[in-house]
RNA sequence: GGUCUGUUCGUCUAGGGGUUAGGACGCGUCCCUUUCACGGAUGAAACACGGGUUCGAUUCCCGUACGGACUACCA
């Protein structure tokens, strides 16, 4: 009775892939890879209006950006093939056949005025389900209602129709929810799902039911959103006679903006929330919009963020590796409620992968954040060294140059906190600034963070000086910034004829 | 409106009939440090409300309030 745990991502390709697809797709991974199992990535793009160019590259890239790609999809093919639900019309036209015959799906006339008008109607009369269900049918132009002559008639003449599930009238349909457990719904508040769509492509609600069958698919992860429409899913099984291949279910907590709304896109950039994974250019409104990729987010921080967000272990441990994730995830510790996007937990996560990351491979992320910047193609010599300057104070890659702009130009501004403060700012320290510059003329050694606080330590001690009361002038005059990382290193990379421009022009401060 | 679903510090959460209600982010203070940051230490900060059940409820039950999802020939 075990079957081989099979578990799917199945997203619409109408758009660039929204952060809480992403966590679905994380969360059917990890339990696949945990089970041994396989995960699987099918295409939903029965909605031909709603497709959009790129869409479906675009979540491939994601995935295998953040390291966790399918064993199954459109992208790599399979043993179910194929994995796009355009391409299975055939498959689904088969097995509605298998519904119609039995009395549980029908053909149905009604026009959308129609439809509206029925559920104005309802409305009016303050109904409990204004829809087209087991009881509203009756009054509808379809397969149940019309003479069989009348509607092999409209049939043959090819009148637009739809096909929709036969919902029982009073029946109490329960199923088992790995996160919410036990559910009870009563079929008389479903309405009766159009299956088949009048372009002859099936709608979600039928597509998933028969490809999961299909697919083998043994859990299924989605969001929460799928939860109301979930019973009819199971009738659907129940009709087919599959229940007992009936994949579990694990309805998703849904990710929510900072102030308990749905996280749109219009919600997320208020407040400064990538939605999504990497950049996304809008065919339609002409819209760039940058990713977490492009903000810098490390792959390994996103996941470990995404997946604390709805679950946690169970223990006081914050920071995990996808590999660490996959034996630990457990359904059972998926929280219930929704839970608020915050972005500076994620900002934190970024920081601490940042600061364990390896420095040759930070100088080539600080290289690349700079590339499309007029500072592009910041060398790799210079990136070695900022690496090593700014990775403790930087939250993204690119903060490792952009935070220090000094080193690319000489300042105009200069700290008024320090400036404008006579203890820290007076003529004593302008004075030792100046005659560092000019005995920098004489120095002769190699132009490092070591040589020159050595240099700058000898001229204070010469004039008996100590020259802790003088480094935060020093480095206002050099950077114009009253603080800031190391500034030997800083001086370093300045380069001596630099250090010295900006020295001797400290009279003029 | 209806159906479903949820509610522990500001946020993510652990816990579960008797606890000083734990951790993390953020915030405050201190230490380290030539500054800042990192790091370390430390502090403030929560069981939505009302009824039960119980010797005892934050924990179990029922309401209330307040969220959220769904209510398409979209997924």
């Amino acid at each position: 009775m075990e079957r081989p745990v099979r578990v799917r991502f199945a997203p619409s390709p109408t758009g660039a892939l929204h952060i809480g697809g992403v966590r679905t797709a994380l969360y059917n991974y990890l339990f696949a890879r945990q089970h041994g199992g396989k995960f699987l990535v099918r295409i939903e793009d029965t909605d031909q209006e709603r497709f959009v160019e790129g869409a479906e590259e675009y979540i491939y890239e994601t995935l295998h950006w953040l390291g966790i790609p399918a064993d199954e999809s459109s992208e790599v093919g399979g043993e179910y093939a194929p994995y796009r639900q355009s391409e299975r019309k055939e498959i689904y036209a088969k097995y509605i056949q298998i519904l119609l015959e039995k009395g549980h799906a029908y053909y149905a006339f009604d026009t959308k005025e129609e439809i509206e008008d029925l559920r104005n109607r309802l409305e009016a009369a303050k109904s409990t389900n204004p829809s087209y269900n087991a009881l509203t049918r009756q009054q509808m132009k379809n397969s149940l209602t019309l003479p069989a002559e009348e509607v092999q008639r409209r049939l043959e003449a090819g009148e637009p129709h739809v096909i929709r599930l036969k919902t029982p009238p009073r029946e109490e349909i329960r199923f088992h929810d790995l996160i919410r457990g036990a559910q009870y719904i009563h079929s008389s508040t479903l309405d009766d799902k159009v299956l088949i769509k009048q372009d002859g492509l099936p709608t979600y609600h039928f597509a998933n039911v028969v490809d999961d069958y299909l697919m083998r698919i043994t859990h299924v992860f989605r969001g929460e959103e799928w939860l109301p429409s979930a019973p009819s899913h199971i009738l659907l099984y129940q009709f087919f006679g599959w229940e007992a291949e009936m994949p579990l279910f694990a309805h998703l907590p849904l990710i929510l903006a900072p102030d308990g709304s749905k996280l749109s896109k219009r919600k997320a950039s208020e407040y400064g929330i990538p939605v999504f994974p990497l950049f996304w250019h809008n065919h339609e409104t002409q819209e760039d919009i940058k990713g977490y990729r492009e903000n810098g987010y490390l792959p390994e921080a996103l996941i470990n963020f995404l997946a604390l967000i709805g679950w946690n272990a169970g223990t006081e441990q914050e920071i995990f590796s996808l590999e660490e994730l996959v034996p630990l995830f457990k359904i059972e510790q998926i929280h219930k409620a929704g839970a608020r996007f915050d972005i500076e937990k994620a900002k934190w996560y970024n920081e601490h992968y940042l600061r364990h990351k390896d420095n040759t491979e930070l100088a080539s992320l600080l290289i690349e954040s700079s590339l499309l910047t007029p500072e592009g193609g910041i060398s790799a010599e210079l990136a070695g060294k900022l690496v090593v300057l700014m990775k403790d104070r930087a939250t993204f890659p690119a903060d490792m140059w952009q935070k220090v702009p000094y080193l690319f130009h000489a300042p105009t501004e200069f700290d008024a906190t320090v400036t404008g403060d006579s203890k820290k700012w007076h003529d004593e320290a302008k004075n030792f600034i100046k005659e560092l510059s000019e005995k920098l003329t004489d120095f002769t050694q190699d132009w490092t963070a070591e040589s020159i606080k050595h240099f700058i330590h000898e001229v204070a001690e010469a004039k008996a000086l100590k020259v802790g009361k003088f480094m935060q002038a020093i480095r206002t005059a050099t950077t114009g910034a009253g603080q800031g990382p190391d500034l030997m290193l800083i001086l370093e990379i300045l380069g001596k004829t630099e250090t010295q421009a900006r020295w001797a022009r400290v009279e003029h401060i």
